[in-house]
DNA sequence: CCTACCGATCGGTAGG
DNA sequence: CCTACCGATCGGTAGG
């Protein structure tokens, strides 16, 4: 990937650092050198550690909402009032997302924590936004009978759990492409709603 | 709960603070803080923070493991070579065990990277083993049909991510008692796997 | 369990 | 992007 400017770059880095030692356990000099730079360079292009991560999450979110976006329309473009067909559109672009860029994703999922409190404020909003736009699907199917009988609520907090589990063991130089990881999850999810 | 003693007295304030803010993001001030004494005061019981770490996510996986001998021995002597009925008892298990202390076993989950290097190693190969209890089950209901056609890697997986998502989400003062949240978790599982 | 303290490292700034 | 530096905090020790 050709860098295409020294802010993104910086982004990258962290992501990854963030991603196997957590936010705290992360240094700005850590990040610093990963690019063979000074610590205090870094402070030509962020104003902050916490603005760094706030860069990451914020932009992970966006792609998940975007993902989403696009996921719906085009389910209702081809099955209109479908909810195991929106849901599984649902399902197959988050996997997209998460594999795109698993660090980025993975600091999403699990460091969110660490922003300071406006912002942790703003993600969690935003995470339960994203999380009705799945559960809206689970109930539909239900009412119509695509799905069997179970608690809405409960069944759409682990449903996103098992997706995000991806973050945990996804290696895009594994055995199986993005894609089929996506088709996996996409039936896995699908058969977790399912009448046994 | 009455104190038992000091040291786990400890151990209970780190886990609920390492699972808030991490590792890394919790000092031993912080721990030394919550128990109302000065910071020094706690090395008169542990040797290092790091052995605070690994007294929680070693207790935490003996307890997944006796759990899982407990559940198996069970689930064979009701219902013998039912590996559904064996799935189901592990998944029981587990959930039983993550309610039962939700902040150690939330530990366990996420911070087995803060470790040091010899007993992540141990660690990540009791883990490995454990998951090999629930895969070997996945794969034996796959080959006499009481599960559909899956990959069992993927599947158990992404398993293991739905279930241990309950340490995210639940409250003990919720409105769902432990043991009905096993009871869904259970009946999910056991859909995901099955044929829809 | 306390006070007093150690060297190391932290996030961040000044000034170039 | 660098050197030099700031005050604060870190994990941990000594000695009582």
């Amino acid at each position: 990937m050709v860098e295409i400017s020294r802010r993104r770059a910086i982004e990258d880095v962290a992501s990854d650092l963030f991603r196997e030692h957590g936010y705290a356990g992360t240094s700005i000099r850590d990040i610093a050198r990963a690019l063979s730079v000074q610590g205090a360079s870094l402070y030509a292009h962020v104003s902050s550690k916490e603005d760094v991560l706030w860069a990451i999450v914020d932009r992970a979110a966006t792609r998940f909402e975007r993902a989403a976006d696009a996921a719906e329309a085009d389910a209702e473009a081809q099955r209109p009032g479908d909810p195991a067909e929106a849901l599984a559109a649902l399902v197959r672009a988050h996997v997209g997302v998460l594999t795109a860029d698993v660090d980025a994703a993975g600091v999403f999922v699990h460091e969110w924590r660490s922003l300071d409190p406006a912002h942790r404020e703003a993600i969690l909003s935003r995470r339960d936004a994203y999380e009705v736009r799945f559960r809206r699907r689970v109930e539909d199917g239900i009412a119509v009978g695509a799905f069997g009988m179970t608690d809405p609520a409960i069944a759409t907090s682990t449903l996103l759990s098992a997706v995000n589990g991806v973050a945990g063991w996804y290696d895009p130089n594994g055995r199986l492409p993005a894609a089929r990881i996506a088709d996996h999850l996409v039936d896995l999810s699908v058969r977790m709603l399912s009448n046994a």
